[in-house]
DNA sequence: GGGATTACTTTCCCAGATCAAGTTTTTGTC
DNA sequence: GACAAAAACTTGATCTGGGAAAGTAATCCC
């Protein structure tokens, strides 16, 4: 952040005032775990940059007596956050505040996974974001957007801002966010799309607040991420998460892993096209289509669906099983084709959620596509509230030696 | 740990060198991320009261220049740690150095589930590891143990040292930790077996020093306890980790968990004898009887012993494709029973573990029984290895508060 | 106005690190 | 055999974030 120096401390209040809106000084201090000192002390240069404010004493107030407290605010206006996910064919990209809420948004063809082409999309894209920004005449209360948050599917370091592998790219160890960096002088960070979805859910959406949650996505593919005990995970080799590859049924349809009857083959959009065509006999028949069938008495058609949501029940039982997060977000495109799949889900999660594991949360909740955008956003704004270590900077040796250090240091605990 | 005050670079540093055996000063430094400064000043208590040791210059050093470092080395012996893992009908106790290494063990049969009757057995077996180490002369170059480690099986509160449930003792919520500290005197851990199996590899075995890892046992039910990012994963509601519950063949046979095809419905031990009894026509074989018979070319013992073997790969392959670990050790007495089961595994491991996820390594590994109990050693040992923290007996504000806290100060990394 | 009660501030202090400049112990070279 | 070079460790000054506890502020109630 601009002008500021985030302490450990500063960070923990802004994640909180993030996830929970307005608190009291007394609040923060009570969630965070400081002492109100260190809250009143952490709070200040806050303030003084205008990262967050006081608001009026609130009215409704239940106890009377005493000093009434003061609650406190995000500035969520106070910066400017770009964020910009890519697919094989476009770049759609949003301008949101320091709670990831999208303020507009605006999307560029991607001609060719050239990468300087990308580069350059990107970077204008970021342009027009932030011209339109300007010409539209939307208030600015804080800093110009300083910060750019890229998702894509696929494997993605994001310590290191490298596209390690992206298969609908066809890249291999790309160093994104250094030539993004280049290319528009914002702060850069990389993260798979998905993980980014993890991000916001975090820092302001379902997750906020939680020690465990996953979020799953349904559409083209399946997909998958995890926060245990507040942090993402990542997966020694890069891969985690892989949920579509889970085999729900052996005897079911082959999937172009190799396998048979992973939950993909079952439930991505494509898998379930398929199996409409099969089942009703007409060709090209999008998701949308077999619902509209479906709600309209076919139920070969409703069958299709139904099987899908049975077995992304299987998958989702699966996580908690494993997890046991405390809640499930399911969201994706996947989810615009009506009740069916996720009614088939819950049945079948139920019935496969082990023990205590079933009181974990369902959360169907359909999603734009500008919502991955939103989650790049996310992962940018969370790198604004990391606190800024002194050390990072001292020396190549400390670069080198923090991964191993923080792992031994986390396994402390 | 006795007379010393337990800082968390101490803490990280008796970590490194219970993993990694001796290390340099300099090499400390490197892998805990401190300076040589911190290191140095951390360890001079741990020198003072002899729990860490300087060796000799190593001789084989290869760059001749310079001055030789100086290794240090943990000094296991300097405490002893006793384990005890309670089963439905036995209490099996081992007394360990501070690396969880087993010196020696004793058993003693538990009569009945009964609560008082279960904690006299437990301190009556700690009287006797303690006493027979006397009475050995084994010969004792530190403090007699004062901690003591407890596993069980179910769910378990570590924190609180509750018993949550226990399905075979069917105990609900005994606050076991307290009782046996009691009774004995001692600074008494609890936790779930599966779970002090993965805090003994983290601590000196297979995952020393890795970021992500999982434990598998497979004997009488399918357990599986999952280390991401160097914390052992918690779950929600207490339950994570149900491997064997998850569903690997919708066709397959019944499980008493109401479901079909569950890995424990195929591959637990009880389950593998059913199925050898219905293939064979004998009834009363055991797994081992059907390892023998295989072996002399019996097709459908083999049979039921790979089917086992590849419900796990399976399983296994959940495990990979969802957390991505370095690397899954699979343990347990359902190990003993030759190398079927395992092959069957692995095969079915490679075709199902997507993308790199499959350079996770699989490690079999038998495991005697007392390795429960050398687990549950290794719990206290972490124990011990954890900061002190001043703070945390000041006042029952900070405790009420650390369990959100903790959780969001994690959260901002 | 004077408690009672709650919210917040201030001050002082301390543990645990870092930083940077030593010191020690070795090899290699002239 | 003195001396540079190199690596491993020590030392001490200093910084930083946060804790403890006493002080101040704002409100209600009597």
């Amino acid at each position: 952040m601009r002008n500021i120096q985030v302490t450990p401390g500063a960070a923990t209040l802004l994640a909180l005032l993030a996830a929970h809106g307005a608190l009291s000084r007394t609040d923060l201090a009570k969630h965070s775990g400081l002492t109100q000192g260190a809250v009143t002390k952490a709070l200040r240069p806050l303030l003084d940059e205008g990262y967050v404010h006081e608001l009026a004493t609130e009215p409704g107030r239940v106890r009377a007596v005493g000093r009434p407290s003061t609650p406190i605010e995000l500035r969520a206006d106070r910066e400017d956050v770009l964020g910009i996910k890519l697919t094989d064919d476009t770049a759609i990209g949003v301008l949101t505040d320091l709670r990831a809420e999208v303020r507009h948004s605006a999307e560029l063809p991607l001609p060719s996974p050239d990468v300087p082409e990308v580069v350059g999309v990107v970077a204008r894209l970021a342009r027009i974001l932030l011209e339109r920004r300007d010409s539209e005449g939307i208030p600015v209360a804080g800093d110009r957007a300083r910060r750019l948050g890229l998702a894509v599917s696929g494997d993605v370091d994001r310590t290191r801002g490298l596209v390690r592998y992206s298969p609908f790219l066809r890249w291999r160890d790309v160093p994104l966010a250094d030539l993004v960096a280049a290319a528009t002088g914002l702060s850069v960070t990389v993260e798979n799309d998905v993980k980014s979805l993890a991000c916001k859910e975090l820092l302001t959406g379902a997750g906020a607040g939680l020690r465990s949650f996953a979020v799953v996505t349904i559409g083209a593919g399946i997909g998958c991420s995890l926060v245990v005990e507040g942090t993402l995970v990542a997966g020694a080799f890069g891969v985690a998460g892989e949920l579509g590859h889970l085999v729900v049924d052996r005897a079911g349809p082959a999937c172009h892993c190799g396998s048979r009857g992973c939950v993909e083959a079952t439930a991505s959009t494509a898998a379930i096209e398929h199996a409409l065509a099969s089942a009703t006999g007409t060709q090209g028949l999008s998701v949308l289509d077999g619902a509209r069938l479906a709600a309209d008495g076919d139920e070969a058609a409703a069958r299709c669906l139904t099987d899908a949501g049975d077995a992304i029940g299987t998958a989702l039982a699966a996580v908690a099983n494993l997890f046991g997060p405390q809640r499930i977000v399911v969201t994706g495109e996947g989810l615009d084709a009506g009740p069916l799949i996720p009614a088939a889900a819950r049945e079948r999660f139920q019935r496969q959620a082990f023990a205590t594991a079933a009181r974990c949360e369902l959360e169907f909740r359909p999603m734009p596509l500008l919502g991955w955008a939103a989650g790049a956003a996310a992962v940018a704004v969370q790198n604004a509230f990391r606190p800024t270590n002194r050390t990072a900077s001292s020396s190549t040796v400390r670069t080198r030696r923090s991964d191993e250090a923080l792992q031994v240091r986390q396994a402390v605990q």
